[in-house]
DNA sequence: ACAAGAGTGTTGACACAGTCAACATACGAT
DNA sequence: ATCGTATGTTGACTGTGTCAACACTCTTGT
């Protein structure tokens, strides 16, 4: 074996994808380390070089995905054009990346050892998200839609249902309907008339 | 009770009641069988003659769970007099339910292997939940709170919020409000709100 | 150009966890 | 009392995360 086999050229950036690619396909229960290894054609304690651990790769594949999501959020959210649409869009957006990557949606939020204490990365990544949100919520205090006051309980709630939603269908807790964002669309009209102004 | 050591007197009930305490102390990461069967005085494979396996385990302990979250939405849903605080009490019990036992509520939604296909009572204490629900919903319906029509997508909604806003609030991704459960309380009568009949 | 030295990858080894097989012991019905 | 069955025990195997010691290669200061 030759030299040029020797050193992987981005092993860091291709595990990240080789565990992205396990999570969609076999799901987080299959993913080790070894397999990740093996699949890149390096050997098992390789990746150590890159990653202090397991859970690192993992929070690090993670973070990712919360970058994803604030991406096609925000894609939503300006791709709109009627201001009471964006919401039912941005909700719509969240709900089909979820459904889209469950096992990667459900690594985001669903393990309690990704402490975003020990994880920065991870930390920004998901205020990135929650930024986004609260700038939907915002806008939407604006143009007179949600009725003003505080916005950390609002987006809080705004993000409670889409994020339960969007758990429950991945999480095959609930039946999906036929149409996939019918639900998502339901839920977000229902919160908005539930958040307009009095009058 | 019983004087030979060498037969636990109900070794299945101790093995749920451990794994129950270690989830509550320690996490479900530090739940170990082999340690559960350490802690109950019993040797590692015991627990394989009450349990298929692990997962088998942990679904009975889900399973557990749901039946107690299931309680508990009752209670709160007999125990208020007017109809419109049920929704709010309701709520309130399902979110609180979640915050005293985090790691417990956790593992009742948060692991995919444990689909309820392979474990029928898992499915049906489950099931018990969603007809709490269902039944809140529809009754508020007959008091003319919500607007009438097919439940299924209404029950949807109003579960997806509670369960979104218990998981941020588990998952330590929402800042927790003064006041437990101002946030519950808050997003149960916007709910309220949102699915009032039109007018 | 060349010799450190840092960076990256490899093999060997260990501890631990889930699980099965073979064996041991108690309980309950005949 | 006996025999079968339920329950518990020990031994062994596999797979996994992780560390330590070693090997190769690329960069850099002189």
């Amino acid at each position: 074996m030759r030299s040029s086999s020797y050193h992987h050229g981005d092993l860091r950036r291709a595990l990240l994808g080789a565990a992205a690619e396990a999570l969609a396909t076999e799901g987080a229960a299959a993913l080790t380390l070894r397999g990740l290894a093996a699949r890149v054609g390096v050997s098992r304690s390789a990746p150590y070089r890159h990653f202090e651990t397991k859970e690192a790769l993992l929070a690090a594949v993670a973070a990712e995905g919360f970058e994803r999501l604030a991406t096609a959020v925000q894609t939503a959210r300006q791709n709109v054009a009627t201001s009471d649409e964006t919401f039912v869009a941005l909700a719509k957006a969240y709900v089909a990346f979820a459904r889209a990557h469950p096992s990667h949606y459900r690594l985001m939020y669903g393990r309690e050892a990704l402490s975003r204490q020990d994880h920065p990365a991870l930390q920004d990544a998901a205020d990135g998200l929650y930024d986004a949100l609260t700038a939907a919520i915002t806008e939407a205090q604006a143009a007179g839609l949600v009725r003003s006051g505080e916005v950390a309980p609002l987006v809080g709630i705004a993000w409670a249902l889409v994020h339960g939603l969007a758990m429950l269908l991945v999480e095959g807790q609930m039946e999906p309907p036929a149409s996939d964002d019918t639900l998502a669309e339901l839920a977000a009209r229902t919160l908005l008339r539930g958040l307009s102004p009095a009058d």
